[in-house]
RNA sequence: GGGCCCUUAGCUCAGGGGUUCAGAGCGCUCGCCUCACACGCGAGAGGUCGUUGGUUCAAAUCCAACAGGGCCCACCA
């Protein structure tokens, strides 16, 4: 099946006008709709599968988190986002066919909840609507608002293929999730059973482990008496104190546990006691696991609502006894308590203990209790039958693949995190007593009154087996279509080769098996560790058992943004960011380029809003920087330029400064790419700002920034030196548009006249020339770099106005020094220009002026005549200090230098290192003292 | 109870055997509206890299213990 034609290119829009020179800082908003706008329109985004199968181009896939349809964009997104938009656009100007899917989940029980709420509201139940109504609303929720979070997506310019888009609960993912089931009950991987659960008495569902938390707080411990009973049944003097944080479920014990080889109770194993709440006769047994030190090292046992007594329970073949409602109150074997609320009962139980003197103590005590991360209910271990996925095998190749790096992690750690919770890994249960969600496709038989009839064995099957079958009530678990995401966004299972209902459903044209075949598996997941078992984990395991392969080869993990106190942000505390208001008040690039910058390594980040400063300063410094020269290219009268700079010289006949810039683009490059390569984010982002910010900026503009002429304009720069300055701009543009992809695609257009598909987006990742590298540049410009800082230094020192002309002195030394003072002597301008010097004597071993201060540099010195304003006192001391200083550094080497073993052990080139800093710290040192003693 | 992470400048954090590894941003001090940018420019101050041991020619960096802070797992009722 072919990909949609893509749609007819529109002209590329007209970069604006360059603004005057008094015109105000960058304004992103005009700039970020506009370019967005054209990146979509021209279908920029695309990734097209015959681009793959033809072998034109590699892959480069990203299956996006989707977000909940319940969810608004967070910081996490723009974070992750931020990190996933710039491997696709790196990837993507690298030459890969880069894919990046977008969607959305069903979030099962969040939505449900938002919606009841919703009707709830409007004086709606859901219960009294039923099912069929209520899905109606859900889904007409769905509609109006589920898509918002993914048109707040694209203000921070993520660049999906949108085409791709899925809705897990869409028509073909559906089919997917069901078809999923019924496989894995044919392999026996699914069953149904009667376990003890998590259940949730406020949604009235079952949930896994993972989305119970366990939180500390503060309960009671009670010491109970359970009288020992004779044969007959008759209290006898002795009784087992046993201690239970949990009263409201004495009613269900149906035994009472002591240790094997406790001495205090040996007599007692095989008794029975009478439990005090109904007066039901339980036996005493001995398990291992009761604690001797526990309490009175007594354990009640009740395995219908306890995970511990539950096991014990079976290896005793202790009876199960379920008092609870699945609403949370007690039920009719709770006696006298039946329909009290789960609390209420406890208190009523410990006040009747205590009446009737049962209860011997009560502590304070802290108590672990499972809450559901959803409704924050305290969770209900409760008897109920589920349907579970076998878990244990699927585990151990997804345990391989990481094992043997089929899969890798970044940061590595993680690995292990994952592998601690597969190789302990419990069976999961997937249904869920939701409405909103997966039907799980298993049909039971009915009986002429229209109930299910147990007789009959239930029949799975996605579709309905045959008429007056009626399908399971559940759901399945939002979390078992979301583990399918990466392949079943793409087609699944119509890939396999059989006739998939998945090829031919028109809303998702994308979906194909050339696609599946094309941009599977992915190459990468970025996710938040939040949701590494939830999702992560369980999506290798789907992928191995239903394609065969693993989703994708690397997981990238990302820290979790926090708030500047290190809390989580939540609606609960109000401490959140909305990134939207960021975007608006900073900018998306500004945003974006920041989130870089402090996406290190998978550390949490505590965010503090006014850090988007950093990032929006940065965009405003590019912005400006290409107005220094952006005024030399011409434009027409629609603001496009005219100008095409393009270097004639070759690089061996650039300036010093060029040469340096060059070197410098190409170093930056080589650093940025690796960087990125091996996903180390905020190092490329603060490399690429150190280049355009210290080396661009502050050193190469200032230099070949034109002056004005003799009539009070500013000059146009000379078409050679405008050609370098726009290609190294071009190579710095190329860098930063991962990060910062609206303010350089705007001022990529600015730069030369460029077709409709030139688009900044669709270049090409740079790779250096090398033979465009000059080392020696580099070092001479360097000494320049720092001469101008001697005198600035002095400037500085003796508060001399930066207007106001020096007349300076080099004084050059070293190894070299005649050649090194030609060379200075060829780019004296630099000098003059950047240290505002306007008589300036550059010589090997120029002698000192009179009265003036001198500052001694690599082997060079400054000399800065300066009569009447040396404080020669004060001099002396600073000499004095930094001579001091020196010999410090100098002694240090020389020690290092005279022990035998580091000669003779450390790398020769560790080692003549060691001997160049003791060369140059005493030539320092004698022209310090030479300074000194001038000085008198 | 097990495991992981963090502790570096006033603040937030990079760095992860060898003076380009003692750094960045913010804040602070001094001087500048220098004709791209005050969302800016120039010059500074400020850390014995949590503590104690060890490995090494060499430790902020590796190892161990300890002290703080945080996170994740876990059935002491």
């Amino acid at each position: 099946m072919a990909d949609t034609p893509r749609p007819p290119l529109p002209e590329a829009p007209a970069a604006a006008p360059l603004p005057e020179a008094a015109d105000g800082p960058y304004d992103p908003t005009a700039v970020e709709t506009k370019w967005y706008r054209y990146w979509e329109d021209g279908g920029f985004f695309h990734a097209d599968t015959e681009a793959v199968t033809s072998g034109e181009k590699e892959p480069f896939v990203i299956p996006m988190p989707p977000p909940n349809v319940t969810g608004r964009l967070h910081m996490g997104h723009a974070l992750q986002d931020t990190v996933q938009d710039l491997l696709i656009r790196l990837k993507r100007m690298q030459g890969f066919e880069a894919l990046w899917i977008p969607g959305i989940d069903h979030a099962g029980i969040a939505t449900q909840n938002v919606v009841e709420r919703k009707l709830r509201e409007q004086g709606l139940d859901r219960k009294a609507m039923g099912r069929e109504a209520f899905l109606t609303h859900v889904w007409d929720w769905r509609e109006e608002y589920g898509d918002i979070i993914l048109k707040q997506k694209r203000r921070l310019g993520d660049s999906c293929d949108w085409r791709y888009s899925r809705f897990t609960m869409d028509e073909g993912f559906s089919r997917a999730v069901q078809e999923v089931f019924v496989r894995l009950v044919e392999d026996g991987l699914v069953y149904k059973g009667e376990y003890l659960v998590n259940w949730d008495p406020e949604n009235q569902t079952v949930i896994s482990n993972e989305e119970v938390d366990n939180v500390e707080r503060s309960g009671s411990l009670w010491t109970v008496r359970y009288p020992v009973v004779d044969a007959d049944g008759t209290d006898t003097e002795a009784a087992l104190m046993i201690a239970t944080t949990r009263p409201e479920t004495i009613p269900a014990d149906t035994a009472v546990a002591v240790h094997p080889e406790d001495e205090r109770f040996q007599h007692l194993i095989g008794q029975r006691v009478r439990v005090p709440v109904g007066n039901r006769l339980v036996p005493v047994i001995a398990d291992e696991a009761i604690q001797m030190d526990f309490g009175a090292g007594a354990l009640k046992v009740t395995p219908g609502h306890s995970e511990v007594d539950w096991e014990i329970g079976k290896r005793h073949d202790i009876e199960v006894l379920s008092i609870m409602n699945l609403d949370g109150t007690l039920n009719d074997l709770a006696g006298a308590y039946a329909g009290m609320e789960r609390t209420a009962a406890k208190k009523q139980i410990v006040a009747d203990l205590d009446a009737d003197g049962y209860l011997v103590k009560t502590e304070d005590y802290t108590v672990m209790t499972p809450i559901s991360s959803r409704s924050k209910a305290v969770i209900e271990p409760l008897l109920s039958p589920q349907w579970y996925v076998r878990m244990a095998p699927l585990a151990e190749r997804a345990l391989a693949v990481v094992n043997d790096g089929t899969v890798t992690f970044h940061p590595a750690r993680w690995a292990n995190e994952y592998r601690r919770w597969l190789e302990d890994i419990r069976d999961w249960p997937i249904s869920r007593q939701l409405w909103w969600g997966h039907r799980i496709p298993v049909w039971y038989h009915t009986t002429e009154a229209g109930e299910i009839d147990d007789s009959r064995d239930f029949v799975v099957s996605v579709d309905q087996p045959e008429a007056g079958m009626v399908q399971d009530e559940d759901v399945l678990d939002t979390w078992f279509s979301s583990w399918l995401w990466p392949f079943a966004t793409l087609g699944w299972p119509a890939g396999e080769g059989a006739e998939g209902p998945v090829a031919d459903t028109s809303p998702f044209p994308m979906a194909s098996p050339e696609a599946l075949r094309a941009f599977y598996p992915a190459s990468v997941l970025v996710s938040g560790y939040d949701i590494l078992f939830f999702w992560i984990a369980r999506m290798i395991m789907a992928g191995l058992h239903f394609t065969d392969r693993v989703p994708y080869r690397d997981v990238f993990i990302t820290g979790m943004i926090k708030d500047t106190q290190g809390r989580w942000m939540s609606k609960s505390l109000g401490n959140g960011i909305d990134p939207l208001d960021m975007i608006e008040q900073y900018g998306a690039d500004a945003v974006r380029f920041t989130l870089a910058v402090l996406c290190a390594q998978g550390q949490d980040i505590k965010l503090d809003p006014a850090k988007f400063e950093g990032g929006r300063n940065f965009a405003n410094k590019v912005w400006n920087a290409s107005r220094v020269f952006g005024r030399s290219i011409e434009t027409d009268r629609d603001g496009r330029p005219t100008t095409d700079a393009r270097r004639t010289r070759a690089f061996a006949d650039l300036s010093l400064v060029e040469r340096w810039v060059v070197t410098r683009l190409g170093e930056t490059t080589e650093s940025v790419t690796a960087s990125l390569g091996a996903y180390r984010i905020s190092e490329a982002a603060q490399t690429v700002y150190d280049f355009v910010w210290n080396d661009f900026c502050d050193w190469y503009l200032e230099l070949i920034k034109p002056a004005r002429g003799e009539d009070g304009e500013i000059q146009n720069l000379d078409a050679e030196t405008l050609a370098v300055a726009v290609e190294t701009f071009e190579g710095a543009l190329r860098l930063l548009h991962p990060f910062m992809p609206f303010l350089t695609e705007e001022l990529w257009w600015k730069q030369r006249p460029r077709g409709p598909r030139e688009a900044l987006i669709a270049c090409d990742w740079p790779t250096p020339d090398p033979t465009e590298r000059d080392t020696e540049a580099v070092h001479l410009f360097s000494t320049v770099q720092s001469l101008v800082g001697a005198v600035r230094q002095v400037r500085a020192q003796y508060g001399v106005a930066p207007s106001k002309p020096l007349a300076v002195t080099v004084s050059v030394g070293g190894d070299h020094a005649e050649a090194t003072a030609r060379a200075l002597e060829d780019v004296r301008g630099y000098i003059e220009r950047l240290a505002r010097v306007d008589d300036l004597i550059i010589a090997a071993d120029a002698p000192k002026p009179d009265a003036s201060a001198a500052v001694v540099v690599d082997r060079h010195q400054v000399f800065v005549p300066l009569a009447g304003m040396i404080d020669l006192d004060a001099e002396r001391e600073r000499l004095r200090g930094e001579i001091e200083a020196k010999r410090g550094f100098l002694a240090s080497v020389e020690r290092k230098l005279a022990n035998e073993n580091f000669v003779s052990r450390a790398p020769e080139a560790v080692v003549g290192k060691e001997r160049q800093k003791r060369d140059d710290a005493t030539a320092e040192i004698a022209a310090l003292e030479a300074n000194l003693a001038d000085l008198g």
